[in-house]
DNA sequence: AAAACTAACTACAACGTTATAGTTATTTAA
DNA sequence: TTAAATAACTATAACGTTGTAGTTAGTTTT
């Protein structure tokens, strides 16, 4: 129906130059008071509002930030998002968000369509395949294009830009020392394959935590899931390898998990072999999922704060954009912090 | 560092025309073989990309779909999304995602800024407190700008645009017909109070099942919920009502809930009480969730398809974008399914 | 009363692109 | 051999803004 009017579509119906509007409506001391108050006015009447895209292609930045991770139905990316979301509209920001399926092309893909002139910086959660393949190619070129980026969570070492973590290996230690606390010697750890830079940090922390509590280790209480995807076969496959450490140690009595999913696991094989929990075996899991607070018995968890990271992320990022002289790359961490529920007592 | 090449600074460097440089990129036969092998060299060398913000401005279309859900950490809406996203990018459109929280300001807010001139068309999912306001103005003044929204999931009969929903009434019913054709005949209803639209039509199903199966509607068997927000207190609060409902009622032999949190309340009361599941009483929820998966008993859902809604909203707003002549609205119904799992037989 | 100053404007260029309308030479037709 | 046709380009305007550099007319200074 009725487009959005443009400067020039005022200056031509009040007489005026585009210049004198676009001054009257900046409230240049430039302008007459007559002239100002009728733009103004017709300004207001007619709504209008200045076309962002024009303004993109002026300032060459287009206030807009753009958003790369792995999976959206995580409840931990979707609590990033919050965050990234929030802070980014506090400052005028939009978020533009893509996702990469844990794919390393469709990763490269993705930053290459929104480095394509429409973003100003980019917060990037790396892809299982691309911390596999250690490829990092991609985000190198869009550095070297002067568009930041911020990683978070998946990060790599071999990448220099800014970074947002939580301490992933004190994080596993809380939740080993939280179980060795409550009496429990044999902790399994059901853990991911070490090229997920998570599952490895946090396997790290759980070893620590047993060193400095002088329990030896025992490899075989290591579950490494290779894990792809969560899909129902997997999930089955995790239950069946959670069982048979379960039989051939009898002797465990607590089990940190390092996601949700394993955890939730966990509990579902523990309670089919009739073993009480916390009373025989306590179970904390690393997440900020929904699941936890569901299960049962809920479970403890180590929470990651994603708002925060989230928030983090986008305010190192908005910084850097506000920041032409070269400040050095920072690694900020999160603290995790534990919350204590039903399955360890 | 190397700032991404431009037209211009082509044409300077080759000594052609800005014109020419566009045309022989475009492989136009206006211009000669040697220009363009010349050009189309030198441009792949320099991995010239056109700038998206230019073209956006010249076109008078930015490529970008702009999405308003309510909230994020919802598994359903993280399936739209992920939806949306897959189908935008097949087609060459980017996705801008804000979350308005259930509030109605924030949505109006969204809106506003995310037609400020960057996007093509929208995707909502409307707040409670929109539904509760019945306020569109909003999403009127949208339209009246020739901007197309597609509404999906929380739609309103008062707003005149394409629509994506499921058939809530079918879904609601087929869940309790599910319980049934079990032998049920006492089932409880936890649902939302009437403005929230899916929970008022999902109560007509449950309404319409029983009327159909000639069992008598007994009001004291609907749980209707003020949900606002689901904080712990609230959820304590449902846990609360369904305690009272199962000690009034003795008979109660199905729960049929119109979301995931209120299932698994139920699940929770249920166990305390020491009633089997599902031996003497039933229970079923409408989600897309991932709770329901992890529950124990894992619960029998109506699977709301999340993932083809957010395809189908996409794909009517393209096609509305392409199509300048005036096709009239549509309202597209995507089909529920029951996923039966351990918590109804 | 001429020089200097000021208030209130306008013109222009630029951001990067493309479509339309020129402008040259050179080739072809009659 | 001269007009018409064609090949291979270039100039210009436009999308909507804004900042810089003019341009007026009127006012002040001396």
């Amino acid at each position: 129906m009725k487009k959005r009017i443009t400067l020039k579509q005022i200056a031509k119906e009040l007489n005026y130059s585009i210049s004198t509007v676009s001054k009257a409506l900046k409230n240049s001391p430039e302008i007459g008071i007559d002239a100002k108050t009728k733009i103004q006015a017709y300004a207001k009447l007619y709504n209008y509002k200045p076309n962002n895209v024009a303004l993109s292609l002026k300032n060459r930045k287009t206030k807009t930030i753009g958003v790369i991770i792995p999976e959206m139905v995580h409840y931990f990316f979707a609590k990033v998002i919050i965050g990234i979301e929030k802070f980014a509209k506090k400052k005028g920001y939009n978020v533009i968000i893509s996702l990469s399926n844990e794919s390393f092309e469709k990763e490269v893909i993705n930053i290459e369509t929104l480095v394509d002139g429409q973003i100003d910086g980019l917060i990037i959660s790396l892809s299982k395949e691309t911390l596999l393949k250690q490829d990092f190619h991609h985000i190198h070129e869009t550095i070297d294009l002067d568009i930041p980026i911020i990683l978070f969570d998946r990060i790599s070492s071999n990448v220099y830009c800014d970074k947002v973590i939580i301490d992933d290996v004190e994080g596993a230690k809380k939740a080993t020392n939280h179980l060795i606390q409550n009496g429990r010697k044999s902790i399994l750890l059901i853990t991911t394959e070490d090229y997920v830079s998570v599952g490895n940090l946090r396997t790290t922390g759980y070893i620590q935590a047993l060193k400095e509590n002088n329990i030896e280790l025992d490899t075989d209480l290591i579950i490494k899931v290779e894990d792809k995807k969560s899909t129902e076969e997997e999930l089955h496959n995790i239950e069946e390898r959670i069982n048979e450490v379960l039989k051939l140690k009898s002797n465990i009595d607590g089990i940190f998990a390092v996601n949700e999913i394993y955890a939730a696991s966990a509990l579902k094989v523990l309670k089919k072999n009739n073993i009480k929990i916390p009373e025989e075996v306590g179970v904390i899991g690393f997440t900020d999922g929904v699941i936890s607070r569901f299960s049962d018995p809920s479970l403890t968890t180590v929470d990651q704060h994603g708002e925060k990271i989230g928030k983090q992320a986008c305010k190192l990022l908005i910084e850097r954009l506000n920041n032409t002289n070269n400040i050095p790359y920072q690694t900020k961490i999160v603290e995790t912090s534990i919350t204590s529920r039903e399955s360890s007592k």
